[in-house]
DNA sequence: TTGTACGCGTTATCAA
DNA sequence: TTGATAACGCGTACAA
């Protein structure tokens, strides 16, 4: 057992060679006598010799990793990222270092170390503080995601201004008046431009906005909170027919809050996300929302630390799409057809398009 | 800028020490006197020297970090589980590789090549086969978790059998006697050990189970399909009476379907999960379910990783509680309470209790 | 208290 | 094709 002993001397002394030759039978080098390479490899065959890192990433000055920072990890959008970046890493051969700051006061200082063990790191908008960003950044490549940043070497957000057309569109063509929105713009880049984009189509529209968002995070279990604070409060004249939310999250908690209170939706109450989760086409009424391409988010910023050193673009933001559904009073396209019932019903691991469920 | 140049060396160099006393300032040694250590602090400080990782760990022979090894990376339940298992990680100062096995082929090979850079490794039951555990668990310490193992030195799961009192109860004291279950028990050993208690409990009724689950993956999304499985097909008098899902996610995926085909929960179908998402108690009818320490999974596997040579115990059962709310017809105990608004409207990120929401 | 010298495991350079 | 030998950056006995 244990090949911790198994080092490349050790199998070169065995085998009767170099270090160097076996370094080369190692990596496949076609450099070596295939006399050789067999005594060699049987070697390694028969001990179990693996490189070791430390001692390959020392010599080659290279990790071969990179790392992700998250504020958390909750939530869809979050393992949707998570997802995207780690299979576009790994296509590659780079493994990922993932560090969540839990909102702690340390996260500089973890970050700042993390950046001594990969090549190269991204960070999502509203993690850390530009300093500990500017301090990574002339050690390694930086590329911030999910808003702007003008320390790091890149990064790339996606177009939040989309929410003002969908601000829109409940305004104009529903007619709504009273309008709400779920979100804590303090919390992160993203919410600030939403809630600004929400902002913006209220004073276009001549509509007033309410003075101001409701403030609750980004989770489902927020919507439903939401849901208790909008629909069990006040008098039913002033309650907004319309809710905007930060995301699809609180969006669907809100939707579920209000159906299982016996309102309908979007007749009692409108409401709307942000992201185009899937489950967002699959509830009823489907979730009027603003499809965001979070997993290209995700692999555009990963390609951006693995690229060449000739170039990184700098700034790259993501389109995004509007997308109406039964949730805001539009009618709701081709039901069946989204609940399409799957070809084979054993639709589990094997399956290709199989979502890795949630447990196990 | 690039401090990349800036080695122990040069430090040394640059301050007129040896080596050796940069080395032991570097780490808060006191063997060395307050006017030399002044002198190279000063010059770490001026020219940011950063002890680099793999000299560190080359000469240290320990990497600082541990691996971390899913299936897939979406839902609440593997949210929760990274969660707890990087930050007890965190708090011991290791490092956490992720490694999600997206069900390729070659995941074997990558948990090979991860175990090189680690000091320890947490495989997520059904993840890699046994043979690359044993390869791995010759090199590093290995823990399984969500799963027993005979290759691994340890194993951490939880009791699933709660599942034979959970369909019991919805048996002998709801009455019902058209049970479904939804899940892939091949998929997971979670989801087998749930299907056989359920099928258990039928056994010691009585009762007829039905012949197979309906097989379906673990996420939200799947929980939206079953209901339209379930609900649109078969003549009312055929469909199941209650649905007992492998997880959360489903139930509630299920259930918001139910709601918004207008049925009633529980009294046109009950519906059950597992896990204890904090979703499954915000909902109404708040959903039963079976309570499972998941953050406690990962923390005790993280713990077990770190834990010194001198015994890991071996394997670790945690316990599990049946929840029964209003979603399988028992009284749903004190809504406004579980709804209970927060004292500070802003609970977005400053609050120490928000949770990390979705997005941003 | 400080410095010297070696080892950690690998790759790379240069001769042979 | 193969093999010495020198880095790579740091920790640490051991000596001074």
């Amino acid at each position: 057992m244990g090949n911790s002993r198994v080092t490349l001397r050790w199998v070169a002394e065995k085998a009767g060679v170099s270090p160097a030759t076996v370094s080369r039978v190692s990596r496949g080098s076609t450099q070596v006598s295939p006399e050789l390479r067999d005594r060699v490899l049987r070697v390694i065959e028969e001990h179990g010799y693996r490189p070791s890192h430390f001692g390959r990433a020392l010599a080659e000055k290279r990790h071969g990793a990179f790392g992700l920072v998250f504020p958390g990890l909750s939530g869809p959008y979050f393992s949707e990222l998570l997802q995207g970046f780690e299979s576009e890493a790994l296509a590659t051969g780079d493994q990922v270092l993932l560090l969540s700051s839990h909102y702690r006061a340390d996260t500089d200082a973890k970050v700042i170390d993390l950046a001594s063990r990969v090549d190269g790191m991204a960070i999502h908008a509203g993690t850390v503080s530009d300093a500990a960003i500017a301090t990574v950044a002339e050690q390694i490549r930086v590329v911030v995601m999910a808003g702007e940043s003008d320390v790091a070497h890149a990064w790339v957000g996606t177009d939040n201004g989309t929410v003002a057309a969908l601000t829109r569109h409940l305004i104009v063509d529903h007619g709504h008046r009273r309008l709400a929105f779920v979100g804590h713009p303090e919390g992160s880049p993203d919410v600030t431009a939403r809630w600004e984009a929400f902002r913006a189509a209220h004073r276009e529209t001549g509509t007033a906005p309410p003075p101001d968002p409701i403030r609750l995070g980004l989770a489902q279990s927020d919507g439903a909170i939401a849901a208790r604070m909008i629909l069990d409060e006040g008098a039913a004249g002033e309650r907004p027919d319309a809710v905007v939310c930060a995301n699809d999250e609180t969006a669907l908690g809100l939707m579920l809050g209000a159906l299982g209170r016996g309102l309908r939706v979007p007749e009692d109450i409108a409401v709307t996300g942000f992201d185009d989760l899937q489950m967002a086409g699959l509830v009823r009424p489907g979730l009027t929302t603003v499809r965001q391409p979070v997993r290209e988010l995700a692999t555009v910023t990963a390609r951006l630390l693995g690229a060449p050193l000739d170039e990184v673009d700098g700034d790259t933001v993501l389109a995004t799409d509007l997308v109406l559904r039964g949730s805001c009073g539009c009618p709701d396209p081709a039901d069946p057809g989204t609940l399409r019932r799957p070809d084979g019903m054993a639709a589990g691991l094997s399956s290709p398009d199989a979502r890795d469920g949630g447990d196990t």
